[in-house]
DNA sequence: TGATTTTAATAGTATTACTATTATATTTGT
DNA sequence: ACAAATATAATAGTAATACTATTAAAATCA
């Protein structure tokens, strides 16, 4: 199995966790922790704890528990901008690669072997709800000029693309693909959480998502 | 002047703000500090020495900061549901009151001189920027079984109705108004933080965020 | 081997979110 | 009107959180 890791902007940590042992346990426990408790009640010294090792050890990995969130983060989109290389390399038609793109995002995710000490179903649900209040901060400018968002946009930018070359006279692709990407994990949350917000059952919403997420974007390039 | 004023979940406060000259200082001030400093930074430390009281005499109006933020937000969505009623009473064509509903997501607000002790911009800049905190917590359950996401809820239940009304074959009302909502808030706060993520200008969004909508929501519901 | 650098642990601090208790108004009944 | 009852607010805390300065130990290199 080809041993793959994504290149993350440097500023995101302070020492590359997944260079050493203590880095990597850093980084599989709070993606376990921060599913399980949620963001607000993970801290440093809880997983500290966990890990066995000591909250200061944790400081000279991450600025604070913030960054480690945007690192977590970063690397989800990372992730999935590479399995839309993947799935739409051999594609031709547009339509069809903005379809792959839909059924990504739309689809449960499930853990991927490529990727060994990372547990993408777990870090998925992170993203769902916590992804947001990686942008909703006074420090987002600060954030993103140091290049914090780039998982994120990046993936953005690529399926933008591919909107622009379904319909190259709509003006609003770059709207629509960051729409469509936080609508589709607001839904998944919104069919767990608050039903009535949603169209889509707890139990399988993800098919019928993809539906939606197809009409929603066809039915604005197509108009 | 008509002296209007929202029934809101009892859940939300321990004390009814609106009763007394404390609870108004409070939710005055609050709205305008969570605007400038954002809610993290926020505290009831901070707000009291403002309001020249304790923290512990905001604390017997509300449980938590959580809790005041949702009542500002509730207020807000009865509010804009509040001017739903208002200007879609005299309209035929769901698609006309749709449209109407789509204007007032996408519009700029301003104050609004119906209810004297609330600042509509403020607030709705504070929307923009922490609603989705409210629901990506751990507690939504909890707060949902208590009804205080009531405000946004009822709104959008609204608009799902004069979305049927367009096209009563669309399978996806619901996740339509929800999406809709949010995105029109995630779209302001992205063409002044995070313009690659939007198609909007930091300037004058309104306009074309607009345009944006009515394409989501019409393209959806006319395929 | 000894010097240098890297890495991690100890032991703190200021702030935060929240509460138990006490003091002071205000209201109510007679 | 006045004491009793109640409502309201302030004082003075606590436990937990986010973060840091300093020291100790381990690894690396000359």
């Amino acid at each position: 199995m080809a041993l793959l890791s994504f290149k993350l902007n440097e500023h995101l940590f302070l020492r590359d966790p997944q260079h050493t042992q203590l880095g990597k346990n850093i980084i599989g426990k709070s993606v376990e922790m921060i599913d399980e408790m949620g963001f607000e009640q993970f801290t440093f010294k809880k997983l500290a704890e966990q890990i066995e090792s000591t909250e200061a050890s944790v400081y000279r990995y991450f600025e604070n528990k913030h960054h480690l969130l945007l690192y977590l983060i970063s690397w989800y989109w990372h992730w999935m901008e590479f399995r839309v290389d993947l799935y739409t390399s051999g594609l031709k038609d547009p339509s069809e690669k903005l379809k792959v793109c839909l059924r990504l995002l739309a689809e449960e995710k499930k853990y991927d072997p490529t990727f060994e000490f990372v547990n993408e179903a777990a870090l998925s649900r992170i993203v769902i709800s916590e992804l947001d209040k990686t942008f909703l901060t006074k420090e987002v400018d600060q954030l993103n000029k140091e290049g914090l968002y780039g998982g994120f946009k990046s993936f953005c930018k690529k399926i933008a693309a591919i909107v622009t070359e379904v319909n190259p006279t709509y003006a609003f692709a770059n709207a629509l693909v960051s729409s469509i990407a936080l609508a589709a994990n607001h839904q998944v949350f919104f069919s767990a959480h608050l039903p009535s917000l949603t169209s889509f059952s707890k139990e399988n919403p993800n098919e019928k998502l993809y539906e939606f997420l197809e009409i929603l974007a066809f039915g604005s390039l197509n108009i």
